[in-house]
DNA sequence: CTATTGATTGAT
DNA sequence: TCAATCAATAGG
């Protein structure tokens, strides 16, 4: 068993934040039992940022980006999906690292009857793919990561090899490069 | 109140 | 390449 992050491990700014959590494992202990996966691709969002949900300020949707670090922004989209995000920096400066893709390691077989999809590398390789996969939903809104039954224990191996690059599905900050993932792992989006 | 858009996915 | 599908947000 790894050793759970500290809640002063996510007060770092969210791009720093983005590159320490690869590596790291997301766990969520449920009533049907244990999943858990590798972090492997992440992007960081930070208020100064135009592709930030949190770039116009606080509404009742983003808040949480504006609290303590280390607590977990899920959020709907297109009608249909939901997206897992990590509070990053300090109080009142609206930052979170979106998670964008797991390696599975534990409770696969969940994973599977979730997703309703058997390839291993179809189960987490995108953000709204990894909350289906990890029986995330709108109810761990604000829910902290260093504690409890969803959180992210330390990374298994340190000093991984990493690339970045630009992020996917944004239009506005189209080339700023924050999107990061653990070199050649086959199991980051796109 | 109305209109637009989206940090996506899966099928074609 | 495109439809699905709707809450949040911006604008009047």
């Amino acid at each position: 068993m790894s050793e759970v992050l500290s809640q002063e491990f996510f007060t770092k700014p969210a791009p720093e934040l983005a590159r320490d959590l690869l590596g790291c494992v997301l766990v969520h202990k449920t009533s049907e039992g244990t999943v858990s996966g590798i972090i492997v691709e992440t992007e960081a969002y930070s208020q100064e940022d135009a592709a930030s949900h949190s770039y116009r300020g606080e509404t009742p949707r983003n808040s949480v980006m504006f609290g303590p670090a280390g607590h977990a922004y899920v959020y709907f989209t297109y009608g249909m999906h939901y997206c897992f995000n990590v509070v990053s920096g300090q109080p009142d400066h609206g930052q979170a690292v979106l998670l964008r893709a797991l390696q599975p390691l534990d409770g696969i077989e969940l994973m599977r009857q979730s997703r309703k999809q058997n390839q291993d590398k179809q189960l987490c390789n995108g953000p709204a793919k990894l909350v289906q996969a990890m029986g995330i939903s709108k109810q761990d809104y604000g829910k902290p990561l260093f504690e409890g039954v969803l959180h992210i224990s330390k990374r298994l191996k340190e000093d991984p090899q990493i690339s970045e690059g630009p992020r996917i599905g944004i239009s506005k900050a189209v080339d700023v490069p924050w999107r990061f993932w653990l070199t050649d792992n086959p199991f980051i989006s796109r």
